[in-house]
DNA sequence: AGCCAGGCTCTCG
DNA sequence: CGAGAGCATGGC
């Protein structure tokens, strides 16, 4: 099955899949041109490949979904939303580049990046889990521990030979035993918050996708914050990474502070308030351009 | 070897 | 209350 998508130019797709180039290829992953996942479309899994077949100011992608199930018309709509979605297709990036046009170096960094989109997670609580298990420990650390937890709680689909996992869900992780969450790295802390907000969701006193239509971002990191093992850090994330809340900074992130040092303050080590202080001038881009920065700095782009 | 890493909670004083 | 310990594991 096959459908092509007409993304909001201008859109660089080589530059926003490139996020995914070192992830796990039984799980999500960017390489030679291909993204590709497993989507959960009406409770059926669908491995995911994405390609571009246009270019930056004339972008076309060509999807294709493979699975052992049978396709609606319905399921190919809700299919095709959620691409759009993953990559915020219909973004349009001109209004954040005329906004950022005074500031030199943010306006380098557009211009290096033209067509750069930021990704997001189908669902807000694989942000958020994702979220947690990265709170303190280094990214590489995180990364392991992400894997070996999707490949044990996340459902798995054979697909042409090769076995692909899709995302744990909330049902799943709501009935683990805080063991398993540890063989797979987690502290005895966040098995226990990871359990806990599962529960919350399955029981629906906690219905993550409503955030989404609150315009408030402090109204949603307040509502976040209330539950155990979340705190400003993981709210701001879990905004930007599954809501996309273009406008959320994760000011008091150690990797952006980082980035916001290097191209504002010479390297100097700044702390999240003073972070906060120069995202400021990103207006209601601040998290696009956080976002900017941070795949500047993977990069390498000089301003 | 030991210390730190994209935080957060819990426990002391 | 505010400060400080403790946590998981991989890398330096």
């Amino acid at each position: 099955m096959r459908l092509t998508i007409t993304p909001t130019l201008p859109f660089d797709f080589d530059l926003s899949a490139k996020i995914f180039s070192d992830g796990d290829k039984q799980i999500c992953k960017y390489a030679n041109g291909k993204y590709w996942r497993v989507i959960r479309v009406s409770n059926k899994l669908m491995l995911c490949t994405v390609k571009s077949i246009g270019e930056v100011d004339k972008p076309k992608l060509l999807v294709e979904l493979k699975t052992n199930e049978s396709i609606s018309e319905n399921d190919k709509k809700t299919a095709r939303q959620i691409i759009c979605s993953l990559f915020d297709l219909k973004l349009d990036l001109n209004p954040f580049y005329n906004s950022v046009k005074n500031d030199e170096v943010m306006s380098k960094l557009t211009q290096e990046l033209r067509g750069l989109k930021s990704p997001t997670t189908p669902s807000v609580f694989e942000a958020l889990i994702y979220s947690i298990i990265e709170q303190q420990i280094s990214l590489n650390v995180a990364f392991s521990i992400e894997k070996k937890f999707i490949k044990k709680f996340g459902e798995s689909v054979k697909i042409e030979d090769d076995i692909y996992y899709a995302f744990p869900t909330p049902k799943r992780l709501a009935f683990a035993n805080i063991k398993e969450f540890r063989a797979c790295g987690l502290s005895q802390k966040k098995a226990e918050y990871v359990k806990e907000i599962s529960k919350l969701v399955i029981k629906k006193k906690l219905e993550l996708e409503k955030f989404k239509k609150y315009g408030e971002k402090s109204k949603i990191i307040e509502e976040l914050c209330k539950i155990r093992g979340i705190g400003v850090w993981t709210a701001e994330l879990t905004m930007v990474r599954g809501m996309h809340k273009l406008d959320a900074v994760p000011a008091d992130d150690l990797g952006l502070r980082r980035c916001i040092s290097h191209y504002y303050c010479k390297d100097r080590k700044i702390s999240g308030e003073e972070a906060r202080e120069i995202a400021k001038k990103w207006g209601d881009w601040q998290g696009l351009a956080s976002f900017y920065l941070i795949m500047a700095g993977r990069l390498g782009v000089k301003v």
